[in-house]
RNA sequence: GGAGCGGUAGUUCAGUUUGGUUAGAAUACCGGCCUGUCACGCCGGGGGUCGCGGGUUCGAGUCCCGUCCGCUCCGCCA
C-alpha cells in the first residue's frame, strides 16, 4: 500500500487500496453515511465512510474544516449519477476502512472561500490566511519566479554569494535600521539597504559574475508597493558596459515571463531616455500601456497676458504642458473638478481645460474658461500640436517643471485607467540617460540621483555644471513599475572621490565612510556594473496583485508591524541595560 | 508630518443621511432530522463593551471632540 496525493488519484487507481493524508476541506453527514473532501497540496478526493461497513472510526467533533485526517481506504469508482466533473478526482472516491484523526481544527478565523477578508483579520491568522488557494498559487508562483531567475543565472555562470546583514550606515539614500552592539556598548550596526558596496568588492575579488536573493532594509514609510523589508535579486558584473548589462538583464526577464506566464517580451527592450520619457509622460517610470502623451507648450506661452501661463513659461524652472484626452469633451464638470481635485494632491493649484467642440469652427468651436485670457496664435499652437480633434479635451498643467510632470504623469494614469485606455499586456522599457546629480534645495547641495557610485557618462567632470551631467544608470519599467535599476560603477579611486566631493563629502568624511571601498577601488578594480531587481513587485505583477503584500508571506501593516507576531515590542530593562541603552520616551505599553 | 476611506456577532455586511421598542441578515458555530452529498437541504439554538475615551441629549451604533488600529495617496523612499 503506498501514501498518495489526493489529487493525483485517478480512474487507473481503482481497486488500489491507498493511504493518503490531508486536511478536511468540507465534511456532510448524510444519514449515516460521512463525505469527507480531503484537501492536500495536490488537490482534493472524497472519502466516504459506508454504513455498509462497520464504522471504521469516530469524529466525536463534527465541526465541518481543516481537520487533520489521515485516511486508509480502497480507490472506486463513483456510483452512477454522483460523478463530479468539476472535479479531476471527481470520477473516484475513497472507501475508508481506516481514519486517523491527526489534529482538531478549532472553528476557523474566517472561512477559506470567502473572498474580502479585511488585510488586518488575514494578517493576524495569516497562517490560516496562506491557506487560501489564491495565497497558495501566490507564494507558489513567487517561489517559481526566484526559481527560473536562479536557473538562468547559474546557467550563465553567476555566483551567488550571501553577504553581511549587520553592516554599516548607508550614506545618503533612505534612513537606516540600527541595531544595537553589545560588545561596542553605544555603537550601532545597520541594515542593509542594499548589498552595493559588498557586491562591488566582490567584483575586485574576481567573482566576475555574482548575484544574490538579498533581503534589504529601509526605515521609510510604507506603500502598497513598499515594505520596510523587502527582496533584491542583486546582480552585478565585470568587464561589462551598460549595452552588456542590459542584454543580459532583459534576456533573464523576458526568459521568467516566458518560463513563468508564457509571455514573449519585445526582444529588444525599447528605450527611452529620462529626458524623454519626463517630456512625454512627466514620469521616469511611464506606463507605455496608456498611450495619452503630455505636449510641451512652454515656449508658447512666453507673450500671452494671461499669467498663470507667462509665469511658468518665463521661468527657467517652469513648464506648461498640455494633455490631450480623446473624446474627452463628454467629461463632465463634476468631473473635472474631480480631477483638479486629484492634481491638487501633486502641488498643483488648478487645472485648466479646453473642449474642441467643433475644430474646424475655429475659436468658436472651443470651450474653456481661459480661452478669453489667450491669443489667437497660441489657441492654434495648442490645437495644432496636440493634434486636437473634435470632442477632444486638453488639460493643462503651468507651473514649476516638478510639479506640471507629477500632476499630468499622475493625471495621464488615472485618465488611462477611467476611460477605459489601458491596452492589456505587458509594456517593458529601459530608462536611461538620468542626470547624474539633482539639486537638493533644502540641503543647499547636489545629491546623487541614483547613488554615489554610479559611473559619469563623461569621466571628465572639469568646468561642466554638474546638473547637466548624465550618468551610466538604466531602469527597467514594466507597465509604469520601476522593477529594476542600476548602473556601470565608478571603478576609479580617483573619480569616486571626485563624485563624493562633487556631492559633499571631502575627503576626510569620505575615508571615514567608505575608505575600504577607495582602498579596494586602487587595488585591480576591474570595470564593472549591475542592477537590482525587485522581486516582491515582479511577483506582484506577474501575480497580478496590487500589492506586494499579497505575495510575502509575512507581511508588515502600514505603520510597519507584525500583526502576526505584535513585533515590534518591547525590549526587558535586562537586554537595554546589556546594550548600554536607555528609553527616553516610554511607548504606550510601559507605563 | 499631511489628505482621504474604513472600524457594528468568529467572518462579510446592513442599520449612521433624519438620535427613539429587545441592534438585524448571510455565513460560521452548537443541537435535531435527512441512505449519495459535494456552496447539500429542513427545523431549532447560542453568539454584540456597535474600536477606545470624553462630551451634547430625557435618550447616542447614529451628532461633536479626542485617540487607537487597518487601507490608499502626498511628503519620504540614494
Amino acid at each position: 500500500m503506498r501514501t498518495r496525493l489526493c489529487g493525483q488519484l485517478g480512474r487507473s487507481d481503482i481497486g488500489e487500496t491507498v493511504s493518503v493524508a490531508g486536511w478536511v476541506l468540507n465534511r456532510r453527514d448524510h444519514g449515516g453515511v460521512i463525505f469527507i473532501d480531503l484537501r492536500d497540496r495536490s488537490g482534493h478526493v472524497q472519502v466516504v465512510a459506508d454504513p455498509d461497513h462497520p464504522a471504521p472510526f469516530e469524529i466525536a467533533d463534527k465541526s465541518r474544516n481543516e481537520f487533520v485526517l489521515s485516511v486508509t481506504g480502497q480507490i472506486r469508482a463513483r456510483p452512477e449519477g454522483t460523478v463530479n466533473p468539476d472535479l479531476a478526482t471527481g470520477e473516484i472516491e475513497i472507501l475508508a476502512e481506516r481514519i486517523d484523526l491527526l489534529n482538531r481544527c478549532e472553528p476557523l478565523p474566517f472561512q477559506l472561500d470567502e473572498e474580502d477578508i479585511g488585510e488586518a483579520t488575514r494578517l493576524k491568522y495569516r497562517f490560516v490566511d496562506l491557506r487560501r488557494p489564491f495565497m497558495q498559487h501566490a507564494l507558489r508562483n513567487r517561489h517559481r519566479i526566484i526559481s527560473t531567475l536562479r536557473q538562468f543565472l547559474e546557467r550563465h555562470e553567476f555566483v551567488e554569494i550571501e553577504t553581511p546583514v549587520l553592516t554599516r550606515p548607508t550614506p545618503e539614500g533612505a534612513r537606516d535600521y540600527l541595531v544595537p552592539s553589545r560588545t561596542h556598548p553605544g555603537e550601532f550596526f545597520s541594515l542593509p539597504q542594499s548589498p552595493q558596496l559588498f557586491k562591488q568588492l566582490l567584483m575586485v575579488s574576481g567573482f566576475e559574475r555574482y548575484f544574490q536573493i538579498a533581503r534589504c532594509f529601509r526605515d521609510e514609510d510604507l506603500r502598497a508597493d513598499r515594505q520596510p523589508e523587502f527582496t533584491q535579486l542583486d546582480i552585478e558584473v565585470s568587464f561589462m558596459d551598460e549595452n552588456g548589462v542590459m542584454q543580459l538583464m532583459e534576456q533573464l526577464i523576458r526568459h521568467c515571463f516566458k518560463v513563468v506566464l508564457d509571455v514573449g517580451l519585445p526582444d529588444p527592450l525599447p528605450i527611452l531616455s529620462y529626458h524623454e520619457a519626463m517630456s512625454r509622460y512627466g514620469i521616469d517610470r511611464p506606463d507605455l500601456r496608456i498611450d495619452l502623451e503630455l505636449t510641451d507648450l512652454t515656449d508658447l506661452m512666453k507673450e500671452v497676458e494671461f499669467k498663470v501661463f507667462s509665469g511658468p513659461a518665463n521661468d527657467p524652472e517652469g513648464r506648461i504642458a498640455a494633455l490631450r484626452v480623446p473624446g474627452g469633451s463628454s467629461l463632465s464638470r463634476a468631473q473635472i473638478d474631480q480631477y483638479t481635485e486629484f492634481v491638487g494632491q501633486y502641488g498643483a493649484r488648478g487645472l485648466a481645460w479646453i473642449k474642441i467642440n467643433d475644430a474646424a469652427a475655429g475659436r468658436d468651436g472651443l470651450q474653456s474658461p481661459i480661452l478669453k485670457f489667450l491669443p489667437d496664435e497660441a489657441v492654434a499652437g495648442i490645437i495644432g500640436r496636440t493634434r486636437s480633434e473634435t470632442g477632444d479635451l486638453v488639460f493643462f498643467g503651468a507651473d514649476k517643471a516638478l510639479i506640471v510632470n507629477a500632476a499630468l504623469g499622475a493625471l495621464r494614469v488615472r485618465l488611462g485607467h477611467d476611460l477605459d485606455r489601458v491596452e492589456p499586456g505587458w509594456k517593458p522599457v529601459w530608462v536611461v540617460d538620468f542626470p547624474l546629480v539633482g539639486w537638493n534645495r533644502d540641503e543647499k547641495r547636489w545629491q546623487a540621483l541614483h547613488h554615489p557610485f554610479t559611473a559619469p557618462k563623461d569621466a571628465d567632470l572639469s568646468g561642466k555644471d554638474p546638473g547637466q551631467l548624465l550618468s551610466r544608470a538604466y531602469d527597467m519599467v514594466l507597465n509604469g513599475v520601476e522593477i529594476g535599476g542600476g548602473s556601470i560603477r565608478i571603478h576609479q579611486s580617483g573619480l569616486q572621490k571626485e563624485i563624493l566631493n562633487l556631492l559633499g563629502i571631502d575627503d576626510r568624511e569620505a575615508g571615514e565612510k567608505f575608505g575600504f571601498l577607495l582602498d579596494a577601488l586602487k587595488y585591480g578594480a576591474p570595470p564593472h556594473g549591475g542592477i537590482a531587481f525587485g522581486i516582491d513587485r515582479l511577483a506582484a505583477m506577474m501575480t497580478g496583485v496590487e500589492s506586494i503584500r499579497e505575495v510575502i508571506a509575512f507581511p508588515k501593516t502600514q505603520k510597519a508591524s507584525c500583526l502576526l507576531t505584535e513585533a515590534p515590542n518591547q525590549a526587558d530593562a535586562g537586554q537595554l541595560g546589556e546594550l548600554g541603552l536607555k528609553i527616553k520616551t516610554p511607548g504606550p505599553g510601559t507605563r
